[in-house]
DNA sequence: GTCAATTACGTTCTCCGTAAGGATG
DNA sequence: CATCCTTACGGAGAACGTAATTGAC
């Protein structure tokens, strides 16, 4: 009895009673399945079986959906099946609504399974030489229904792209802030001295930073992040301003091949400067390199096939953990 | 005990093990509300309140959404609510969901509240002179949404369209077999003696049929169910051949009017026979008469408009019952 | 009499609401 | 610490299967 009492009791302190459990919207797709079922078979036992149910839940079934819409969408007795009227009527809406569904579930399938899909990634024109290429390829060869977006861009922006959601996430020289990003470190990259093959640099395996003392320094433009590195790594060292200041890693072996000058640059761009008589040396001082993060916002997740991708990256430097949002020396913004 | 062993026989007795409530399309109205609620609000309690359900019921719903479709749709914490990438894909078809669903229901709430739908009906030519347009007429007034047909027909094509659905019941002299067709006898349509104001026959309010023995009698056409019914009523009246046989009531009064015979013709026929020289006549006997009914096919429900129709008509003779099917005296086919 | 749909009835599962828990700002 | 989403839990209703009933041929 008491147990009746508390039924009482919840029944009137419900905060909800618009909505028991008898909402003109609480058609269900098994609804709609036992419709066309039996619209097909016009047979109460075979269609039944097809929804593997039994005959008697699925004659319930049809029951509640002629309750639910409120009309009579079959024509029955032990021998015959038809549409009604209004069954007829219900047809076509029936079938959209499977479509619909159909579709619906087929998509979702289809982007876990990366059949389709959408990635679009940023990262700094220096790792679009190869690395973010060759990254891509990959995807394309093993699922070519996702669609791929790179874009190459500077350090500023490609947070820009990835705080407006413009693309999945970005990889970048510069971390963002910890409050609106998630950050990780993929690796560092060595920076290399690139010089004239005969240059008396060029003579050994390897330099030291505090070799190129002196020597005609061609920089790469500010805006970069190539720049904004080198401040830090350069520190110390007085290279001789050659006044040149330029934005194509091409234009930078061209004014090193006819010995304006040498440059030092990410190993990532060498492909661009190295040519018959430039050549590029590794440098020893440990502090010769710039940090590589990838990088997305904070508490969004990505898509199925952006998560793929991310995942292939990220797990590729297994030792990284996500970094604190304190810019590292040499860094800006 | 006995009860859990009962239990376990159950399971292994189940022929439907396939889909123990786990169907793969089970999206429900609810859960796509749901959604676009949530997708709307961005925020739980609001989206909740306007399910009419508790914040935990809602965020079961949510959840349980997601593990339906396998993949998350909203990035959320205490304090922000978002779309994944994966729920963008699929507010589209959530959206086009709930339209198809909202659309059927009210097609089919308003064919039942009679503010769209169809009737088509079938009569013989005599009722659709004035008898059926005024129940239509009535019909389209109370109802404009609700297109209206009429079929103006002889008795056997009448059978045809209700037998082959091309009407959704039909007006007719003549029943059809009890197998196929479920009748209901409307009222006994009285005939009248259609002569010249100047016959002698004229003289009286009424007349007997055996007064019309010798007169010169012109027929419809042997098609119609008049033909039919004339048959068995002039049995035994020894009336002369005038040679005519018409399809047009309007050519009967004229060849009436110009001193061709009389004839006799069912009073819904009366408006296109009576003019100035020519007069209509009660006729006293009581077999003079031909039965209408109104015809359905058997086990076919009507749509909701034409079952109003149905009604109107039907129950205004109310205490009419269902006629065997045995063709009356003078019935053919 | 037979076959198929329905109804009756007991069981299981779904879904809800209350209440407690936990994370975030 | 306040807010809001989530989990835990118990109960009501929904939905199913078996079995009995109805109804048509």
């Amino acid at each position: 009895m008491s147990r009746y009492a508390v039924s009482v009791y919840w029944i009137f302190s419900n905060d909800y009673p618009d909505l028991l459990h008898n909402h003109p919207m609480d058609l269900s797709g098994r609804l709609i399945d036992a419709f066309l079922a039996l619209e097909e078979t016009r047979h109460f036992g075979v269609a039944a079986r097809r929804c593997n149910v039994s005959p008697s839940a699925f004659s319930q079934a049809i029951s509640r959906l002629e309750r639910l819409v409120g009309a009579r969408l079959f024509d029955r007795d032990t021998r015959n099946v038809a549409l009604t009227p209004e069954g007829e009527s219900f047809s076509a809406g029936a079938h959209r609504i499977a479509a619909e569904i159909s579709a619906s579930m087929s998509e979702l399938r289809d982007r876990a399974a990366h059949r389709t899909g959408k990635i679009a990634v940023a990262a700094p024109p220096s790792l679009c030489v190869e690395w973010m290429p060759r990254m891509l390829a990959e995807i394309r060869y093993e699922h070519p229904g996702i669609a791929l977006q790179l874009h190459d861009v500077v350090s500023d922006r490609c947070l820009e792209l990835v705080l407006r959601g413009e693309v999945d996430f970005g990889v970048n020289a510069q971390p963002g802030n910890e409050l609106e990003f998630e950050t990780q470190l993929l690796f560092n990259e060595p920076f290399y001295l690139v010089c004239r093959a005969d240059d008396p640099l060029a003579r050994g395996a390897s330099v030291w930073l505090r070799e190129l003392d002196g020597a005609v320094f061609i920089n790469v433009v500010r805006s970069g992040s190539v720049w904004q590195h080198l401040q830090s790594v350069l520190a110390g060292v007085n290279v001789c301003d050659s006044g040149f200041e330029v934005a194509q890693f091409g234009t930078l072996a061209g004014l090193i091949d006819c010995g304006l000058g040498l440059s030092v640059v990410p190993r990532s761009t060498l492909p661009l400067c190295v040519r018959q008589s430039v050549t590029a040396i590794p440098i020893r001082d440990k502090k010769a390199v710039r940090p590589i993060y990838i990088i997305r916002r904070r508490n969004r997740s990505l898509s199925s096939a952006a998560q793929m991708l991310w995942d292939r990256i990220a797990v590729s430097w297994p030792q990284q953990q996500v970094v604190s949002g304190k810019s590292p020396p040499g860094g800006h913004d």
